[in-house]
DNA sequence: TATTGGCACTCAAGACCCCTAAGTGCTAAC
DNA sequence: GTTAGCACTTAGGGGTCTTGAGTGCCAATA
């Protein structure tokens, strides 16, 4: 096992190298941090942590960059996250009003966050998933449509339309609304699938292809918003950190329009260091994310985790700034809603 | 008044730098057109062409490239564009299906146009500005709130949340939808306000309070919905060409961003050349973008325009071949929604 | 009058070389 | 286990040169 000096001189490195860009060597190491010991010592300390590949030498004769692992070990490490200062602090409260409107809400989350850490910022919509069901409406719109409108306790509210071919009288329509809200008002979006398996057949035979496409439609409401929705701010921040990769920024740029990657990858996320999630680099196992890192915080709604949001950016970034920001801001953005 | 070889060496030029990136200069445009002149002739008409500020020298003795009036005049003389290939042609037709969610066909739009002309693509929503009113609803939430549902007949669907703290009953609801409905199907959207402005004056003075909070809830609704919605792709091609532009890329991801001054910018443009309006370099005005080219085109509804869609990237594009892709997917677009 | 060949001039970009600063690994002594 | 000392490595910055593509101008030509 790595001794605790060998530690602390990983640590140093990865805050160097963070804060300089420039490969640190074992002499400018201990110039800068107070070691007690001397260079040569410094030197056997990153062998060491060479032969563990924490740190590589990007040629031979300079000095070491950490490598994913050496991140993931002192992101593993980190006791205390760096307090966020006042300014920062009073930017949240200021800027993260409550707002009637979800999507509006989220949107400023997104802004603020990205402008806290100079990142690119990401914000899920409330899953549907663990929340319930409020209630639903149907909607006559023309002769040909109906408008099924799915409102979720969260706030969140989906609208999906259908084709009735067939036609349909007024009076239909509400009872089959009247008996969807009685099956499922309250209930929780994920038994809905359920319930309605046997809707159908409550209805006279001539009603029952109307109620099936009705039923049809719900269902596709609940599913298209299992895949949810991302809002992202900060792009710009990428191109501007530019130099931070090896290559182009265009497949990382490729991945965040991909979106159901990075939902994906966010659904995966279990929260680690502080409340927060972190994949490093290659960890996503996405290509074009292999030199970025992701960190994820989940925000709450009524008790429950309802979405993640976070911020993605180069692997050399400020993790433990980053780290104190999300985790206010999905603090903060819990608070808000619950209002 | 240029003669008409010299405004060809012009096109040459333009064309040239197009494909090659390379300042072209006398020599090796002689080389790759027949002018049936010599190199000298053509420094000569160069040399005017330079008077006239529509191409400099990036230094003392190298070729040439187009300055931004240039390639508008390059534009203004295009007299026939690239015709789409066949490839392009079964793209738009395979892609681009209908469907009966406006959010869909128009996520599918922007990625086909990203696609086809490699740079940023943009499609605005349908404006409500020209469309009319088909219903107005009302739905009860909670106790506190009030969901207030615009549907226009452009497909597009508003839902704005509001506060009532005073309470209401269920009849006080019903008999304002009605009322609404009554006074405003079948308008215009523009016109919603004046046709509000007396509204609340026939309801008993105890329920005007509501009243007053229902309109006010439906102005927003509208109004925030003049400030239209724009969906985007393909900002990884923007980074794949990020060598033509001087300076980094991130101003051009910023202002996209601001997607405030996007659509403004669509919206003041009008369409010139083959039904497509370019905007070149510094003619936008917003400095985040004076190294690039905007070019958009309206497409329809019902026999009205509703909206724009284009393209964003590099003053250095293939205007030819992207007004033609511009041109072919608005002109395909107002047809499936025609449907 | 428009075009052309010729010529002297310019300059960015690449090739080459050299030097320096920062770094390394290793060994022998403490 | 730590250290001083030393020989070795190398990216990158600063020169200098050369080359090739280009220019502007002028006098001759059709």
């Amino acid at each position: 096992m790595l001794q605790d000096r060998t530690l602390e001189v990983l640590r140093a490195i990865v805050q160097d190298y963070i804060n300089t860009k420039e490969p640190v060597g074992s002499k400018t190491l201990v110039d800068r941090h107070n070691f007690g010991v001397s260079s040569a010592t410094i030197r056997n300390d990153m062998a060491l942590l060479e032969e563990e590949e924490l740190i590589v030498a990007p040629h031979t004769s300079s000095g070491r960059v950490p490598t994913d692992k050496g991140y993931r070990l002192f992101v593993d490490r980190l006791s205390e996250v760096k307090p966020l200062s006042n300014a920062e602090r009073s930017a949240i409260e200021t800027l993260l009003t409550a707002s009637s409107d979800l999507e509006d809400t989220l949107a400023k989350t997104v802004r603020l966050l990205s402008h806290l850490t100079n990142q690119v910022a990401m914000v899920q919509f409330p899953t549907l998933g663990k929340s319930q069901v409020r209630n639903v409406e149907l909607l006559s719109i023309t002769d040909g449509k109906v408008l099924i409108l799915l409102v979720a306790d969260n706030g969140r509210i989906e609208q999906h339309m259908i084709e009735t071919p067939g036609g349909y009288e007024l009076d239909d329509l509400a009872e089959i609304r009247a008996r969807l809200n009685a099956t499922l008002a309250g209930k929780q979006l994920a038994s809905v699938e359920g319930l309605l398996a046997t809707f159908a057949e409550n209805f006279a035979p001539e009603r029952r292809g109307l109620v099936a496409r009705v039923v049809n439609g719900l269902l596709e409401s609940v599913d298209a918003n299992r895949t949810e929705k991302l809002l992202l701010a900060g792009t710009g921040n990428l191109a501007r950190r530019e130099n931070d990769f090896a290559g182009s920024i265009t497949p990382v740029l490729d991945a965040i329009e991909e979106q159901v990657v990075l939902l994906r990858l966010m659904g995966e996320m279990q929260s680690e260091q502080h409340g927060v999630g972190v994949r490093i680099g290659r960890e996503s196992g996405v290509v074009g994310l292999n030199e970025t890192s992701l960190m994820v915080a989940g925000y709450e709604n009524q008790g429950a985790e309802v979405a993640k949001l976070g911020v993605l950016g180069p692997t050399r970034m400020d993790y433990s700034g980053n780290i104190a920001a999300i985790r206010a801001v999905a603090r903060y953005l819990t608070k808000i809603l619950g209002e």
